[in-house]
DNA sequence: CTCGATTTTGAGAGTTACTTTCATTTCATG
DNA sequence: CATGAAATGAAAGTAACTCTCAAAATCGAG
């Protein structure tokens, strides 16, 4: 769900200590994602190399590439995933599955626009003109949509490697990445939620009958 | 649709005379193409290089890079769109429009599957094992999406680009190229007109009640 | 056919994302 | 503190993609 979220930042309080390695490990993550922000609203996403974010983030350029993989990834990538499976699973059983994604995704995105409403906007505003962070943002929907199919399978008891769920997921997310490109299209004017409520209103009930 | 479609590799018999050198043109794309699937083919995708693709083309590397604009446009590059639009086009007014896709999508497959079965195959192998071609394939797919909120548009009198309107081809492009993923990783063995019928019942009724 | 204009091609050098290897440093633990 | 494991940095390498410019092929008109 990388195309609504924020990614999570920091470790509130989860575990007691996660030992000085850990610690280390989280700041620099940070830190490399912070001056990719940085570099990018100051300069533009290509004209950001790697070597100018190790630079500011103070780490070795192989360092980067030790804690994400492609530089879109920097700007990518998603914890949060596992976060929305979560709170799927915790819905009532008895609450009709249409309800139950309503709710999550509107919760879903009331997070990730909460804690950081600057860099929710960033990543949408790059998603629509930065062709590579589409594309590696459009790869992340697969995982996301695998990982619906599971919760789908379970809740309903289907079998999640069926087309037919496969089918509802991936609609699902394509519909839902569309909305976030439409917000992002037109300068993030609209209200995110509402969005979202119309988008899965079409999902479930197909086009409404006019559109003045 | 390149998910689902094999390229157009000729033109049978368009305008009267193209001239030597659209006809030399023509022939270099083919060139190029064939050298390219040739080679994955005996190494795979990643083990190929553009060199060796130049070099059995029989062109220079930069001429390679003149024709596609990256390795994965070489597999992927898509001339059906166009067709597909038309035939959406030329289905009577008053046919359901759930019918006219239905239609339309499975004469698409046809059509692929018909010209080159092997090419059709591979394509969609390459989209389940390599990650940069499935990327590059979605990107195509927010193509296609413009191009059917046009068609729904012009059909059903509204805005193609409403969130609805835009909602609604972006899952029906997503569910499409999920059916052909679905395809390719069952070893294309089920009938893919059949998997698209199946789809198209997912994203016009929900999915069904029971699934044994 | 020939000449000049236009288009296509090739050669080569350059940029940059990404990989791999290996030695060095830094931390955890007994 | 000593020993082992993990994190880091330096550096060299690969391959996709870009740019430039000169040579060659094609076309159109006289």
């Amino acid at each position: 769900m990388t195309f609504m979220t924020a990614a999570r930042t920091s470790t509130p309080a989860d575990r007691p200590r996660p030992g000085l390695r850990e610690r280390k490990k989280i700041k620099t993550r940070e830190a490399i994602r912070t001056a990719t922000y940085e570099l990018i609203e100051e300069q533009g996403y290509d004209a950001t190399t790697i070597d100018q974010i190790a630079e500011r983030a103070e780490v070795s350029p192989s360092t980067v590439f030790r804690y994400f993989p492609t530089k879109e990834d920097i700007v990518l990538t998603d914890e949060y995933d596992p976060l929305i499976m979560e709170e799927l699973r915790a819905r009532p059983a008895e609450e009709p599955w249409t309800e139950s994604v309503r709710y999550v995704m509107r919760r879903a995105v009331q997070l990730g626009v909460d804690e950081d409403a600057t860099v929710s906007r960033l990543r949408t505003r790059l998603m629509v003109e930065v062709p590579a962070v589409r594309s590696r943002m459009m790869e992340s929907m697969s995982v996301t949509g695998r990982m619906l199919c599971q919760a789908v399978a379970e809740r309903t008891g289907r079998d999640p490697d069926s087309l037919e769920v496969r089918v509802y997921a991936m609609s699902l997310i394509g519909g839902l990445m569309e909305t976030s490109l439409y917000w992002a299209e037109n300068g993030h004017r609209e209200d995110l939620a509402d969005l979202i409520d119309r988008t899965l209103d079409v999902l479930e009930h197909g086009l409404p009958r006019e559109n003045p």
